[in-house]
DNA sequence: TATTGTTATACTCTATAACTATA
DNA sequence: TATAGTTATAGAGTATAACAATA
């Protein structure tokens, strides 16, 4: 018996959220052996690109709640992906920097996402998988932080 | 300071997942107060539109896993939304059916949605709307199940 | 007084194992 | 033996309150 889910299916929400799941799953079968999920890869990533950033501006570009972003930090530098170095203006704060370790492992990371997302959209021809790029972003929009 | 998130910005994964985050933080918003999450308006949305359809089905349908499907029937019962009768050819299953308060809450979770949608894409023309959309859909694709 | 970062904790969502009743 | 549905429970992800150190 097939079940009607044609209205279900017709919703954007439901469709962005299945396409999350889609990429979350291939990346997890991808990225999970060397033990780095889509959070801390994101939080990796932002490291690498912004050598100094500190625990506040990842939450606020993340949308994380501070004490969630704890753990994932202490991860990755007890996996020697992340320092955390003293701020030189800021003695509260903590500027995180990415070793060669870490972005070595941030490049692999990109690689795998970039593939990871190849496959998911092997139904859309390059154009439109440009067009899909573009629109998500559009929508996405700039992170208003909180 | 201003965070360079480029490249993150620029993984569809990512933005999928933002967009997802969007809606349901609207349609929560919006639908909260009656107390319908987006999971239980997707179960309610399917029971509506497949009278008598089993919890396998369900689960099938919505890659939802038995045992957490359980309780959001139960609530979904309890507020008289959903009823559950003998199914008329297999003892072990039990058929979902949607009275009328459960069908004519799905028919203003629907326009909800809906608005959630326009509100979320509201930077989008109409044609980009209706593109996102069709792509959106043909990447999620039909659920092949489990 | 406000902010950074942390701990402890709770709540939700998701996943696994084991059980029953029926097929 | 296999399947539908359930219970109990464990593991993630996400949320709030309260605190120490610094601004």
């Amino acid at each position: 018996m097939k079940v009607n889910a044609r209205e279900l299916e017709s919703l954007m929400g439901y469709n962005a959220r299945r396409v999350w799941l889609a990429v979350l799953g291939r990346f997890g079968e991808r990225m999970g052996v060397r033990g780095l999920k889509p959070a801390e890869f994101s939080v990796l990533l932002l490291v690498s690109h912004n050598p100094g950033i500190t625990s506040r501006q990842l939450c606020a570009s993340l949308d994380i709640l501070p004490p969630n972003l704890v753990r994932m930090v202490h991860m990755l530098q007890e996996r020697g992906l992340v320092e955390r170095r003293a701020h030189p203006r800021d003695g509260r704060a903590v500027g995180l920097h990415a070793p060669p370790a870490g972005l070595a492992l941030t490049r692999e990371a990109v690689r795998v996402a970039r593939q990871v997302e190849a496959d998911v959209t092997g139904s859309l021809t390059q154009a439109e998988r440009a067009t899909l790029s573009r629109l998500l972003r559009k929508v996405a929009g700039p992170n208003p932080g909180r």
